[in-house]
RNA sequence: CGUUGGGAUCGGGCGGUCGCCGCCCGGGGAGCUUACGCCGGCUUAGCCGGAGAGUGCUUUUCGGGGGGAGGAAAGUCCGAACUCCACAGAGCGGUGUGCCGGAUAACGUCCGGGAGCGGCGGCUUUAAGGUCGUCCGACGGAAAGUGCCACAGAGAAUAUACCGCCUCGCGAGAGGUAAGGGUGAAAAGGUGCGGUAAGAGCGCACCGGGCGUUCAGUAAUGAACGUUGCAUGGCAAACCCCACACGGAGCAAGACCAAAUAGGGGCGGAUUGAGGCGGGAUGCGCAAGCAUUGCGCCUCAGCGAGCUGGCUCGGUUCGCCAAACGUCCGGGUAGGUCGCUUGAGCGGCGUGGUAACGCGUCGCCUAGAGGAAUGAUCGCCACGGCAGCAAUGCCGUACAGAAUUCGGCUUACAGGUCCCAACGCUUC
RNA sequence: GGCGCUAUCGUCUAGGGGUUAGGACGUGAGAUUCUCAAUCUUAAAACCCGGGUUCGAUUCCCGGUAGCGCUA
């Protein structure tokens, strides 16, 4: 587990100590493409997904490979569209009205999106694409926010460790059969 | 200055770092298409072919500018705008509203006025009651009708007589009463004096009511005068009556584009053209008529017996049906676009009105998402509480998040500011 | 987002202005039995909250709260 992380993320944290001697909060971007969107999404999610329980939150996350399925009848523009969902990971949050009125609802989302946001750069050396989404317990409303963000951190380490190993594995198939 | 009540208004501020969603400007990349432009060819008012975004559309990325939750955005309780559906008119039914006048697009909202069946406080009075101030309210109708008023109580609705009182009578009892007691939420005008066997509006005075006239007021209503001794309660947020209003559903309304799959329809497949006659459908038109489409019959010309299957079998002729396939059309799902924020808008000034509000003029643009942006984190200040002599430290800063848009109502709310009224204290 | 409905013992329900709020299952106690079950007797246990109308409200009216359903 040190060994992955040390080899996997070891760049990224440098870099993120970097941002934090400089600035206070680290860089990192989460647009509206990387949000997970549609229900048909979620509900795949929810099947046939993984799921990694933390204290403030619940995470499913689904290892999908878009360009087996679909694409291929397109040979012309094959380059882009494997090399675009290549690093494709998108994340869904539910906040269920059972966790209190829109306002604490709103602040729970926030939040996590914020700690998502921060450590979304983890994710970009896994090859294929994620989909997660997100479940807040109501205890993360009153959560210290470094709490809620080493939480994600680790969960996004699981994720990268076992998305990690799937490909390794098949690596390793190829190796043998070779 | 303080307390209480009412009203109006604001709803923490500044900065650092990193982000999110629209809009505008500029640069780059990718995709689509070819109207203008470019190139080539030809049978040259033009046609055909090619490359390709310089002008186009979509998408993505980078940089810059500017914007980004509320007084209640909430509850969804009323009223509208807007959209679709239905619709000849009227009635019944149902729902809602309910003093009077006004405001308004409309309202159950707002403004002004009235009355009190209300609460509180002051004054007056023996009491009933009157009067003043303030707050308040779903304040039409109870001799149009129906219904209910439990228990208690003698009696509970065109009333009754338990204990009483008085008269007659030895008594049993008979009669007259409704002052007093008692029950009850409510007992049939109140107080006082007279009167009486005892009593009673039986008579009188005052108060309260009923009816009528006059005056004031747009009206609700009020005042004055006259008259009437005055049994006829409460509940209509019980049915109901009267007056007025209301078609239904709601932006997940609705409109447009439209993948894949399945399915529907037309034509070809399944021979061509011209003319005439007959009648049909659609569109335009008041009509006459015109245009388009396709059907039947006849005539003429042309092609020439056709590579699928079926109509019991085989041959010939004629005809019908169906399939593969091709092409076109329509409905429509996923998905996308519009509706989507310039509106009964906001602010200033003037003006009419007691006011709500109206009118005129000038200025301004103020969120637009769509599994849903408007943020996260840190520091300083402000306010409140606690600890502390102090410095300072710790904790807290409400209710709450746009979802088509407005006008209201109701509900929730830390704290701050201003105004008005009453009372108390101090000073002049 | 919009529209609608409901709330009564622990559970399912009846009642519809009047003072003992009824029933069934369940729970507790007792009886019966050697014991249990079944049966019988008995007890406890509720009108979602706040205002208003009324003499009186679980019921009628208004406002909140909670739950449920329909709608692309």
């Amino acid at each position: 587990m040190l060994s992955t992380e040390r080899s996997g993320g070891g760049r990224g944290r440098n870099a993120n100590a970097v941002d934090d001697s400089v600035s206070d909060t680290p860089r990192g971007r989460f647009p509206k493409t990387a949000h997970l969107l549609k229900h048909s999404d979620f509900q795949r999610v929810y099947k046939s997904g993984r799921r990694h329980f933390s204290g403030n939150m619940t995470v499913f996350y689904l290892r999908t490979q878009p360009e087996v399925a679909p694409e291929p009848n397109e040979a012309g523009a094959a380059e882009e569209l494997c090399a675009q969902p290549k690093g494709r990971v998108r994340v869904g949050f539910t906040v269920s009205k059972a966790l209190g009125g829109s306002v604490e609802r709103n602040r729970m989302r926030r939040r996590m999106r914020e700690a998502v946001r921060h450590h979304l750069l983890m994710l970009e050396c896994i090859s294929g694409s994620v989909d997660i989404v997100i479940n807040p317990k109501k205890s993360s409303l009153v959560a210290e926010f470094p709490q809620i963000s080493q939480e994600i951190e680790r969960a996004f380490r699981v994720i990268r460790q076992n998305c990690g190993i799937a490909g390794k594995k098949i690596g390793e198939q190829e190796a043998r059969s070779r």
